[in-house]
DNA sequence: CTGAATCCGCTCGGATACTG
DNA sequence: CAGTATCCGAGCGGATTCAG
């Protein structure tokens, strides 16, 4: 554990509540409420990953399926359909032959990408992390 | 949508890596790799909530279950053990009688405030944001 | 090319009862 | 008080096939 990461977390703890664990949680329900808010939207194995490349571009059907190695077209496309339902996703369809789909964020979902770049450096610290205890 | 969101969201935009779909994907595997990770780690229904409750203090084993309405003691203790398995919570047994048990963070529990924080936030608005459309 | 349809196993997570 | 044991249903997500 680096220096840095200690500054941190004392940083951190300076901002708890600290008072007696029945009033914190009195005064958490809506932090929790809050949290499950989010992941139901956004839970399940693929739905932040979509999101995450998109945030990047335009990409067609295909290209996500190329993106994302082990999707299968039966869960790309219903979270993709799911994503659109909650207004993150935005699909255009080409009347062209043969057809051509594209995605890309919605401005609403450009709003999931603080949570999106905390997920990416957190497996990445993690991955750091996981080797170094090995050795 | 206010001004400040179109800000950031224009600021998110211009970070992003803007090269043909292909190249991104290629550029981009890494990070879906780490998304992967971290979500093998805190996903689930309770995880983070139980995370989230934990970075106010130290907790005993009936505290959470109050703080988690819904939880059954099989998930609770479950989600613990997961937890502390990978070094994010502690779990400290005191040789009373009754026993008395108390789950508090690890230090590298706490490296997961940023993206709790995120998590919640975007609950909250998100909570917003379906109040304004309805209306 | 962009999916929809069908089938199916497996794991997540809930309900309930019980123990040191 | 702090869990464990057992059972069970729902749904997530994979495999495969087919269609416009």
């Amino acid at each position: 554990m680096n220096k840095e990461l200690k500054e941190k977390i004392a940083e951190f703890k300076s901002y708890r509540i600290d008072k007696p664990p029945l009033e914190i949680i009195e005064h958490y329900k809506k932090e929790l409420q809050a949290i499950q808010d989010t992941l139901e939207i956004v839970s399940g194995r693929w739905k932040m990953q979509i999101i995450s490349l998109l945030c990047n571009g335009e990409f067609r059907y295909s290209e996500l399926e190329k993106g994302l190695p082990k999707i299968t077209p039966r869960m790309l496309s219903k979270e993709l359909r799911d994503l659109e339902q909650n207004e993150l996703v935005i699909r255009k369809v080409y009347d062209t032959i043969p057809v051509k789909v594209t995605y890309k964020l919605a401005d609403y979902g450009y709003t999931l990408v603080p949570l999106i770049i905390e997920l990416t450096n957190w497996g990445m610290e993690h991955r750091k992390y996981i080797m170094k205890r090995k050795s």
